[in-house]
DNA sequence: GCTATCACG
DNA sequence: ACGTACGTGATAGCC
């Protein structure tokens, strides 16, 4: 006889996901749990091996809503959404099923029970037996001596199970199965919310179907005043009818389900091994891999994974030999602390390289240091590496220019996902490789420095054996990260963007760290003794005024001086407590005279504290100059960020801040020349949007805020005030940021009508924005992510929040991310091609500072107008968009002026 | 290590 | 009814 398995999906998950919970919380590296999908499993392998079946099906629910949902509000209205850790096994199940090769069966308007009903008649027809698994025993209605119903249950860890047909269902009820389905009518059932009739039990329902049969018979016999039964009973039985009928649809499953398949597509095949093999390697699923002996094509592999990973000490000039052929070197630098005043104060140790299945390691010192340079200045040979820039800084350290730089491993991931802030080695084995790098060290049986606590048994071999293992691993790691990112970036059409821009940049921001900016040291500190001077004065008028000494810079105290002691209007509060921000501050001004003091002794303390004391320790001893880190892998939107120093954040606004800008000054014999983008973000955002009156105003070089006060508040161009053109402004920098009427009014000090109005007002005169912003989001939603011009990608997960809040934040992003992201590639592509002008005309002036708009180029006095030139050609002519790009240049002996 | 604040585009 | 402008980094206070 042949038998057929039908599996009730939702519920076995359901199962197994509660189940395996208390105990252990499966789950792989990037997080996701398994749990659900491991316990499935083992259900399903041990009703495999139980039961041989010939057919197998998996039936799973839907989210429609069924007939039952539209005849009843109330049905399952109670049933709590699964948990999300639950949901986001439930495709991974599938795609294991269809791995191997087990079909699933879903259907819009049906649940699970449906199927698996329709699936067991059709089955008992063709003469085969059927066992349906399920969690739940609302299925024992379809049960007859050829359908079985088999229920699982968890058993102190261990799994048990329980078989009904209709024989054991007799014994147990003293009615057919199908007779369950008139219990439930009149008993109800509260998981499901089906109702019921109110009084009526589970023992009373049982004992009047096993004597009235049906529902219907019942109420028969109750019309003709037939029955025995009485009291209670009986009068709710009679007053709630229209309850039983329903209920009764409710609790029935449907035999007649509309399903396109056939018995014999349910026959079990071969799995796709290859496909299992990989799924259950990234769930870490190892004793499935084991008990069916899977097998993927890559488990042949010399590889860390496996252990036979061949380390080997080498010369430098059998790698030379190596890659004579090769012309590809992944390799990785160990770095130590070094006591000279390096750039970055760190030199090279040594270096381990991949290379086909081996890797091999090499001490760098001043008898070898010659073979490095020409292996990595061969510019035959391709470089793929790790922290590519900082890289480069240590090898021009040493005198060596890295070459035919192709791929940055950080970089790669960074454009894949530049939301994901995990940057290690070991994230990135883990998360696109499956690779557990301090579990394979384990394996191999070295301990890690720190483990190694006792004196005595502390070996220097063994530490060494460490860092070199570990090294060597890594170089392996970037050659398998090379592989798979750069198919990913392929897939996602970003392969363009990371080989002709992102690449091709490590070198040119490496070089601005390298050159840096002078600072007057002397200077910089006759105007902090100025600052402190001014703020000691501060200090005391503010402890006069306040009758007491506090900390001005604790906003805890200062909270409790203005808000307790004075008494002063709480408009806004914190977490923790009142704040005490600008914002704040500004409304409050005119309540008292200390708020001034304060204003002013904030604006002073943050210029001493964070530009000048902040901006001292790093001028570097030898140079004299500030070598601020340009990160590429951090921002969401594509824009370089700088640290330590943060030089991107010297401050202009406010004219006493500004004089910092004094003290950056170009090298005797140089100047600076500086050039800003006119209004990039508008202009990318007119070229996207495709918006005719932006474009035009672009065009005709009009001044795109007075245009937009025109249209905002509907006057002809050569009437908008100064206020008028000034409140526009903020209405276009509300549009770049992805506009709301919240934000707009916070900014402007208007009411939130007010700026719905202006926002309103300029959508329906910009309307190709207006079209824009829409569209976006809803692409946005369909698709995930958003991208810039030049495809830069961008996930935003918001959008499908549950939260308003933070599905309207997903908006914004998609509007802005466009935008300021576009800006930035087109930032970036002038400066390769200014820096590419710079060295090939082998000229001495250097690119030192990118602040998203503005780039600054320390130039030798001679080539000036030579350097002006292709500073302002390589800005401009980035791109061609359908508005022309503006940059705007000048001449300076300093950062200040240069403006 | 987190929070509040403030500097920039 | 809810509670928001986009993207960063450094410092000081406080637990």
């Amino acid at each position: 006889m042949k038998r057929l398995v039908i599996i009730d999906g939702n519920s076995i998950m359901n199962r197994a996901f509660y189940g395996i919970m208390s105990s252990k919380m499966l789950m792989t590296d990037d997080g996701t749990y398994t749990n659900a999908v491991y316990g499935f499993l083992a259900i399903m392998f041990k009703i495999i091996d139980d039961l041989n079946p010939d057919y197998m099906a998996v039936a799973f629910d839907l989210k429609a809503p069924t007939a039952r949902h539209k005849a009843y509000d109330g049905y399952k209205a109670n049933r709590k959404g699964m948990p999300n850790e639950l949901a986001v096994q439930m495709p991974i199940i599938k795609e294991i099923l269809n791995s191997m090769n087990i079909t699933v069966i879903e259907k819009e308007g049906y649940e699970a029970d449906d199927i698996l009903g329709t699936l067991s008649v059709k089955g008992e027809k063709e003469g085969i037996d059927v066992t349906i698994l399920s969690g739940d025993r609302d299925t024992f209605q379809l049960a007859t001596n050829k359908v079985t119903i088999r229920i699982p249950r968890t058993k102190m860890g261990k799994t048990e199970i329980e078989d009904f047909n209709q024989d054991k269902i007799e014994e147990i009820y003293g009615i057919e199965p199908k007779q369950l389905i008139e219990v439930k009518a009149l008993q109800g059932d509260s998981s499901d919310n089906i109702p019921g009739v109110p009084g009526i039990g589970e023992k009373t329902a049982l004992s009047i179907i096993q004597k009235y049969q049906t529902v219907e018979n019942l109420y028969d016999k109750l019309d003709k005043n037939e029955t025995e039964l009485k009291g209670k009973v009986k009068e709710n039985l009679e007053k709630n009818k229209d309850l039983a009928v329903m209920s009764k649809f409710l609790g029935t499953i449907n035999l007649e389900v509309p399903l396109d398949v056939n018995i014999e597509e349910l026959k079990l095949k071969e799995w796709n091994q290859q496909k299992t093999f990989d799924i259950f390697k990234k769930l870490k699923f190892n004793r499935y891999i084991e008990r069916f002996n899977l097998k993927g094509t890559n488990s042949e592999e010399k590889t860390p994974e496996n252990n036979l990973f061949e380390i080997e000490e080498v010369n430098l000039n059998l790698i030379k030999d190596i890659l004579k052929q090769n012309k590809k070197l992944f390799y990785y630098l160990v770095t130590k602390n070094s006591q000279n005043d390096n750039i970055i104060d760190k030199s090279i140790e040594y270096i381990s390289i991949y290379n086909e299945n081996k890797v091999y390691y090499i001490k760098i010192d001043e008898n070898n240091i010659m073979d490095l340079k020409e292996l990595f200045e061969d510019s035959n040979i391709e470089k793929y590496g790790y922290k590519t820039s900082e890289n480069y800084i240590l090898f021009k350290q040493m005198g060596i220019n890295l070459n035919n730089l192709v791929y940055d491993a950080e970089i790669a991931m960074y454009d894949i996902d530049p939301t994901d802030s995990k940057h290690s080695l070991e994230d990135a084995a883990s998360k696109y490789l499956n690779i557990d790098i301090s579990q394979y060290i384990k394996q191999l049986g070295i301990r890690e420095k720190d483990q190694q606590i006792n004196l005595f048994e502390q070996n220097e071999n063994e530490s060494d054996k460490y860092d070199e293992t570990l090294a060597c691993i890594y170089a392996y790691i970037i050659y398998r990260l090379s592989v798979i990112t750069l198919e990913s970036l392929e897939k996602d059409n970003e392969l363009k963007l990371f080989k002709n821009i992102e690449m091709p940049l490590v070198e040119v921001l490496a070089e601005m760290q390298y050159n840096g900016m002078y600072v007057d040291k002397k200077e910089l500190e006759l105007f902090g003794k100025e600052l402190k001077e001014k703020i000691e004065n501060l200090k005391n008028e503010i402890y006069e005024l306040s009758g007491e000494e506090f900390n001005i810079n604790s906003p805890k105290q200062l909270g409790e001086l203005l808000f307790e002691k004075l008494k002063l209007p709480v408009y806004k509060k914190t977490k923790s407590g009142y704040s005490t921000d600008v914002d704040v501050l500004e409304k409050l001004r005119p309540a008292h005279p200390i708020i001034e003091k304060i204003l002013e002794y904030r604006t002073l303390a943050k210029l001493n504290s964070t530009y000048v004391e902040g901006l001292i320790q790093y001028i570097n001893k030898k140079t004299k100059r500030i070598h601020s880190y340009f990160h590429q892998t951090i921002t969401a939107t594509g824009r370089i960020s700088s640290t330590e120093p943060n030089l991107q954040n010297i401050p202009t606004r406010i004219e006493l801040g500004k004089r910092l800008r004094k003290v950056f000054k170009p090298k005797s014999g140089f100047v600076f020349i500086d050039a800003d983008y006119s209004q990039i973000e508008l202009r990318v955002l007119a070229h996207i949007s495709e918006d005719e009156n932006m474009i035009q105003a672009f065009l005709n070089n009009e001044d795109i805020h007075k245009q937009a006060a025109s249209k905002v508040f509907n006057v002809p161009i050569e009437e908008v005030t100064k206020e008028q053109r000034s409140q526009a402004k903020a209405v276009n920098f509300g549009i770049v940021y992805g506009i709301s009427d919240f934000g707009l009014a916070e900014q402007l000090g208007v009411s939130r009508k007010l700026a719905k109005t202006y926002i309103e007002q300029y959508l329906e005169k910009y309307k190709g924005i207006q079209k824009f912003m829409n569209n976006i989001v809803e692409k946005a939603k369909e698709q995930g992510y958003v991208e810039t011009l030049f495809n830069r990608r961008r996930y935003i997960p918001e959008l499908k929040s549950n939260s308003y809040v933070v599905r309207q934040f997903g908006a914004r992003v998609a509007m802005n991310t466009p935008i300021q992201g576009t800006a930035a590639d087109i930032m970036k592509i002038a400066m390769i091609t200014a820096y590419n002008k710079l060295k090939n005309r082998k000229l001495e002036s250097k690119i030192v500072l990118q602040v998203h708009d503005e780039l600054l180029i320390e130039a030798k006095i001679e080539e000036k107008e030579e350097v002006e030139k292709i500073l302002k050609e390589s800005m401009e002519g980035a791109i061609k968009l359908k508005v022309p790009l503006i940059a705007e240049t000048s001449i300076a002996d300093n950062w200040y002026d240069a403006k």
